[in-house]
DNA sequence: CGACTCTGTCCAAGCAAATTG
DNA sequence: ACAATTTGCTTGGACAGAGTC
């Protein structure tokens, strides 16, 4: 009397190819090293039986046994943005060469779903966890993280905060700061002394905080660098898709000698849409005025004009956490090996961005 | 000698507290209706052990007696675009209410990737399964059909395309001709008799079908409304997200008296450019040209012009496709109850579409 | 007898050890 | 002795049926 007698197990086919459940179990198994024999005839029978049935692995009935779920789970806020498109990408890349599963979850900025959804890796028995957190280091992240390490499941956590290190646990990330500077410091190089800044402040909440963190950063940093920002040179907008696109109607409005000679947009959308909208009105971009952007999403390449932007390393991001976080669950870490890691932001040139008209002309007039 | 001396089991804990097994599983499992009594002073010891040993219950063991995962796969392409994000939200919440976790898969429009995904799910003997197929009739769709019913698994798929109806499957959609023809009837009630189309078919080629198969539908079911598509007035590019903003520059160009009166766009993000590329030259929308979107993907209600547009009802799809695959797991379907639902799709009516400049002209001189 | 508690069996697969020819 | 094949025990949890006081 079985629940389903649809679903074959090793039993089943055992039991219809007349041989004994370890030969099936031999057999489907055979790619790994078992030290089971059987015949050529046998072999042949059973592989049908089991394809006639329909045989599929109960890989629950699996862990239970071998305690390994091959699975990592991977814990996401949400895909409003397409900026964890290449770090999944990656992830899974990694994951299939090396024989994991991933499993996806999404806490649609809820806390309780991003309790759920780690609550149910655990259950899971999953093998290790990548988890990007709503909110670092407040209790709900606290309560996790410990029954995360009360399991002792491997977890990476992904983000720009710098938690303390600790036994089984890992990071990966960028410092904010440092990407703010990587960009700052390429537009001064290029001798641009008077910058202005395309930022979305106004947005939704969560990219507002990003937003404010960054514009916070371009000022100090920018100042550092000896460049001048004046106030109306910060272009504020609610929309982040689109904003940009007004910004070049309103720098249009001013006489050429009151522009900022580079624009540093706070996203690569904010960039795209000022770039668009400069092109629109007349404006050559680089020649008359820089564009540089920030993130370095998809689609930066194939713009009209290919956005240079400051790259956040998504896909290295994923290219080295799945490998660290496999490590540590494979215990092959070789000793004293870093479990956080910071990644550089990198520079990508692409074509919106030059050196100021001025320094153009001044290097002309002194030929 | 365990495996994981760290992992508490039923077991263990039921010897830490000193009962028997059934007890702890009584106690642990207090919601359901077991006919198990356990004493006031042995229930609280034993939560407080549990507690203590951390006793997290392995749902793989216990998914190997119930039967049951309580785990909906969903098989989605990718996260370019946030296409999907409303869907997903719905399919969360109505798996939360109803107490069904959700595992979600992504194939990044790769078929190998898809198969491992769909066969792990089975693998995993999830209790229904959510698809959004790479290439829906391919060898490879009806292999993975196939698996899927040969373990009498639920499928729900999702597309605008028709699949053959069956037992246990089941579909929702809605269908391409019917979309565009929401928006054709709604510009032609306007007045509009002369339109434009804005599309990018020089995208990237899974985008572009799509764009081709709605510019077809578009320029004929325009004709059978009796409204004029001149070709220079079908603008296309290559760049999804700005190319609209170029456009603008395209149309000013012109005499006003060439213009069309409206402008459908094949999605948002190109209605979203051709506005904000208008606003910038300064064309007032929808005053001097209305412009229709496509797809109502989010961020259309706070767009600068909040952004008329043909609705694909991606939420409702979330809302419908779960509680049908559910329905059909739990067997509480009334009888000749619809396996197939086509979504009728929904013109959101905003702020950038009016009746044609003429028009008004023309229904002021009548005053 | 009822309130409480426990033992034994099952699920599907993995695999060591025993058995067969 | 040896290859081919099988049996029996294990995993963690669910739960029926059987004790115990």
């Amino acid at each position: 009397m079985m629940r389903n007698p649809e679903r074959a197990t090793v039993s089943s086919v055992a039991k219809a190819a007349k041989v004994s459940r370890a030969s099936v179990y031999a057999v489907l198994n055979a790619t790994k090293n078992i030290n089971i024999r059987v015949s050529e005839k046998i072999e042949k029978r059973i592989l049908q039986v089991a394809d006639e049935l329909g045989y599929v692995r109960n890989e629950n009935a699996r862990m239970l046994v071998t305690g390994k779920t091959n699975t990592i789970g991977v814990m996401l806020t949400g895909m409003e943005n397409q900026f964890f498109d290449p770090m999944l990408k990656e992830i899974y890349r990694i994951g299939d060469g090396r024989g994991y599963s991933i499993s996806v979850s999404f806490s649609s900025w809820d806390m309780e779903r991003e309790r759920r959804g780690i609550s149910g890796f655990c259950g899971n028995r999953f093998e290790g966890i990548i988890w990007v957190p709503i909110t670092p280091g407040g209790d709900d992240f606290k309560r996790n993280i410990g029954l995360i390490e009360s399991m002792n499941i491997p977890l990476l956590l992904i983000g720009t905060y710098e938690y303390p290190e600790s036994d089984n646990r890992c990071q990966v990330g960028i410092r904010e700061e440092e990407s703010v500077s990587t960009g700052i410091e390429y537009l001064s190089s290029l001798g641009h002394r008077r910058i202005g800044i395309a930022t979305a402040t106004a947005t939704e909440c969560r990219r507002r905080n990003m937003h404010e963190i960054r514009l916070g950063h371009m000022r100090k940093l920018a100042s550092d660098a000896g460049m001048i920002i004046y106030d109306r040179d910060i272009f504020n907008t609610s929309d982040n898709a689109y904003g940009g696109v007004g910004f070049a109607a309103e720098i249009l409005r001013r006489p050429r000698s009151s522009w900022p000679t580079a624009i540093f947009a706070a996203d690569d959308m904010l960039a795209r849409g000022l770039i668009a909208g400069l092109s629109c009105l007349g404006v050559k971009v680089p020649d008359q005025i820089s564009v540089l952007g920030f993130d370095d999403s998809p689609g930066n390449e194939t713009a009209g004009i290919p956005v240079t932007s400051v790259s956040l390393e998504t896909a290295e991001m994923g290219r080295r956490s799945l490998p660290l976080l496999l490590d540590v669950i494979e215990r092959k870490l070789p000793d004293g090996s870093p479990q956080r890691i910071i990644l550089k932001t990198r520079l990508v040139e692409r074509k919106s961005c030059s050196s100021p008209p001025m320094n153009r002309m001044t290097s002309k007039e002194l030929i």
